[in-house]
DNA sequence: ATTCCGTTTGCATACGTATTCAAATCCGGC
DNA sequence: GCCGGATTTGAATACGTATGCAAACGGAAT
């Protein structure tokens, strides 16, 4: 249809290289394929062809053949949340490290990312990563039948088809309520993240449980649904209340951010004086001094270790069978939230909360 | 179980379909060729039994024959400076649009990002994007030869086989210096990003020249690297210095940041009463109140709208041919400098620096 | 020299799709 | 009912690589 547009080289193919160097073209495969079978004397001269003309095998080609891309596809939303840039970071270094790369997908919130899918499964992928997204139960389905491997990342779902790696949300937002009961609070906020999301109803899960057995059964909701403007806008209607709570547990650091901006500055609240925050992640801005967040760190590296090697487990065993890793983080202490009398433990730098007794 | 390892599922192919429909592959095909000649009844046809037998197109075989492969590899440095992750969002969403993936690779810190060129060249990608990166000029070279288009995003180089999206950095550098100058500062200083950057370069000239131009010749320097901690240092050893500067700038806001968070909880220096802070990007965290930076804005959604545009077309022609495409950006004058007395205005919510006299 | 076994090599084919070309079909006008 | 042009169709081929298989090779033991 169009004269002459879009000519994009042809680049060198094996059997061009096969004939410079004199052999057949399977000797040039075989030279890039490790473990195959061939003289380090026609390899040599296959390299030295391969090097003169600029040969690089084709990794498409390759696909078709093998039937495996060495792509990974990930799916990230929130990517203004630091975290999230620091995941994709990790993921990349590791992934490289395994000869595996990378198609990035954004843009797509807490719903199902049914759209991307059909592009996802249209380039053959080798397996799937979903950070802070899901997937509607027949399209995992369909992953679990095409035999593709599937990791939800910092989320949950009850459907058993698909892995996922997390950390003790529960068990956080309950040590996050005894922290804050024995800093001698009497009052409690909790903003939350999105709500279908299994992190934010986790999270809320523990604390409200944490503060009821110490017979506290009142708390303050706000929606901040994951989003700095929606947990500013909730942090204004929490504290503009008449009884506004001694303590607000957010349910990430990127909002406490928000929220703390909020108290200090259009409120001029003090914190911690007059108001405790705790947030959750331990992300970049929570370490910075303006901040200092206390929050329940999320072992990062270790998550994203956990991900990558369920899925490389799985690739190369071709058993998807739904695995689920559950880490634990710590309660990082810092400058934004009063202090309890005691359990607070300085370990390589950092002060934790670590009570005595486990509840 | 079957015996085999790592086995993915064959997968529906486009005869299978044919069959089914009781029609030739070629048919099968032309039905996901937009723009294809076929009937609109065979064409129904396929798509039911495409449907039935749940088809979907294979890109890497698609991609051996076009000599496409609808991906573009990102090279993306500096993750934790908010203002790429920004970047690649935008970058995901328009390059969606035009129905191109995205092959991210990233930790390739600004020196030239050669080690990871062999795995994009693999994939024949259709085009590169490198932000805050560089490439050898011989692989520019090979590039430019395969018809491979290439851009520097935020970057600039000497060789002219590469295109490069940028903002007026040297202006800027000399907006700040005529702001600081006009709000009464009478010595200053820079914390540069990485100094073999074009970008650093050019904010960095800018600023002397505007300084200059008033008759201060004198800048105390300090090396950030665009790093956190490195800035955080350089921050320390010019402000404990006998003679620290009433102003800084700093090459980006991600740096500027730290300095405000050194300066004011590690010296107790007063911001902007005792000292200003200008840094560059308008980044997230520049907006936070906690901070408030006054910085040069870089119009990162035109940014990433020129760098896909430049792409596309040289795709479409196939005519690779350098374009530099620079744009502006504005000083968004908030809370971390003192005012000059004139030249501020207030245009849809931000008050820009726009002085009369445009030097 | 001959035999034998392990290693290396080349031939042929397969992967799933797009596209060229010629054959087949359609449709209105006579 | 037939013709001519436009539209639609299918057979064949190509894309660049990996791999099963049989043939060729190499060297050591006889």
């Amino acid at each position: 249809m169009d004269g002459g547009v879009g000519a994009k080289k042809p680049g060198v193919t094996s059997s061009q290289v096969a004939e410079h160097a004199g052999v057949s073209q399977s000797a040039v495969s075989r030279t890039f394929t490790p473990g195959a079978s061939i003289s380090s004397k026609t390899r040599a001269k296959v390299l030295a062809s391969a090097k003169e003309l600029g040969y690089r095998p084709n990794a498409i080609a390759r696909s078709l053949i093998t039937n495996r891309s060495r792509i990974i596809a990930v799916v990230m939303a929130y990517l203004e949340n630091l975290f999230y840039p620091d995941v994709l970071e990790e993921l990349g270094r590791r992934l490289a490290a395994e000869d595996y790369h990378l198609l990035l997908f954004t843009g797509f919130m807490d719903r199902d990312s049914d759209p991307v899918f059909d592009q996802l499964m249209q380039y053959r992928v080798d397996g799937i990563i979903l950070a802070s997204t899901s997937l509607s139960s027949d399209l995992s389905e369909e992953c679990a039948t095409a035999g593709i491997p599937v990791v939800l990342f910092n989320r949950t779902t009850q459907r058993d088809a698909v892995s996922s790696v997390t950390t003790r949300n529960r068990d956080g937002g309950r040590k996050i309520a005894e922290f804050l009961v024995a800093g001698g609070h009497k009052s409690f906020g909790y903003i939350a993240g999105l709500e279908n999301s299994s992190t934010n109803r986790d999270r809320f899960l523990g604390f409200a449980e944490g503060l009821q057995a110490h017979g506290f059964t009142d708390i303050a909701l706000g929606k901040g649904n994951y989003s700095r403007p929606d947990a500013e806008a909730a942090a204004r209607d929490m504290l503009s209340g008449p009884d506004r709570p001694e303590a607000i547990f957010v349910a990430n650091d990127h909002m406490a951010v928000a929220v703390m901006d909020v108290a200090r500055h259009e409120f001029g609240i003090a914190v911690p004086e007059q108001l405790s925050i705790v947030g959750y992640d331990d992300v970049g801005p929570a370490r910075w001094t303006s901040y200092g967040i206390t929050t329940m760190s999320q072992p990062l590296k270790k998550m994203v270790e956990a991900t990558v090697d369920i899925l490389m487990d799985q690739i190369t065993s071709g058993d998807i069978e739904a695995e689920h890793r559950i880490l634990s983080g710590e309660l990082v202490v810092r400058t934004s939230a009063r202090l309890p009398r005691t359990g607070i433990v300085d370990i390589d730098g950092r002060k934790l909360y670590r009570p005595k007794d486990t509840a």
